[in-house]
DNA sequence: CAAACAAATGAAAATCATTTTCAGGACCGC
DNA sequence: GCGGTCCTGAAAATGATTTTCATTTGTTTG
């Protein structure tokens, strides 16, 4: 699977013309080492851990050409704040978001999906995306604050 | 409806043991007199026209408190910025969003509203809230592809 | 009604995330 | 290997938002 999203990297980089580079090979793996939700900032503090010479640039501008290619997907949270996150192909997730702890629950749903086509097509919009953002308290949260 | 707002602002006023200000009511009437999503800039270009005393940093408390006191709500779009829009009590409306032209259109679905409810459930959350934003291309910027 | 204190304001500075600039370094085709 | 171009890192620039702080303005009390 990881092999198959460096395919898909170097499909893209190959249709772009874009050079191979150590930075960008580095940055992948580690971003496909992961399985958070990752802001830039993340990122790059693990990036620099085994790698000190990368600069956070080149991880901004890398994470852009990633979802580009189609291996990871952009989310802006409540407060402003870009995380990024693997995307699988053909696979469409949303997100449950506790406001206390941040923490983010995945989850999928079929009628919506559905829902949302048709909704989108009643507009007469082509739909391209969509995020779904349920905001709420986790149960351990909400555990806690009984306490 | 407008005055419904006002008294609403100004229970949550009391509540909080806010001082009633000349910007603050300025601000709540004009934000009350549009129907647009809009930006901190928008509005303060439109409270600046008629009072041009008023600091951007003001419009920025006072839509804050705003949300505090649920007559507003805060959007984030894609690409980072906030925009704020009346929340009317009890109702919820999601967005459909063009990524060529920014043009915003509301829906609403009470199917996707329930179905929300159960996936927050089934996973222990207790809801506060939810975006929902789908994003494609309106049928004008359709259109005008065409050509 | 005046004094007194706290809250609110405006302007400017500070902050934060992100983007751009630019000079040097690294890839790739030849 | 050579040369042009793309890529990179560091630092500066940007843009939105927040904070700071001195001043003004509500509110409460005597």
């Amino acid at each position: 699977m990881i092999l198959e999203k460096k395919r898909l990297f170097d499909a893209y980089a190959a249709k772009q013309g874009l050079r191979s580079t150590r930075q960008r090979d580095v940055i992948l793996d580690i971003f496909l080492s992961t399985h958070e939700h990752l802001s830039v900032e993340e990122l790059y503090l693990k990036v620099k851990a085994s790698h000190p010479g990368i600069g956070q640039a080149t991880v901004y501008r890398t994470l852009k050409l990633f979802v580009d290619a189609g291996l990871a997907r952009e989310m802006t949270l409540p407060g402003g704040q870009t995380r990024y996150e693997h995307q699988l192909a053909g696979e469409h997730h949303d997100h449950l978001i506790c406001t206390r702890c941040n923490r983010i629950v995945e989850f999928e749903d079929a009628t919506i999906e559905r829902l949302q086509h048709e909704i989108a097509q009643r507009h007469g919009f082509r739909l391209t995306g969509h995020k779904m953002q349920l905001c709420g308290i986790c149960p351990a949260c909400s555990a806690a604050e009984i306490q």
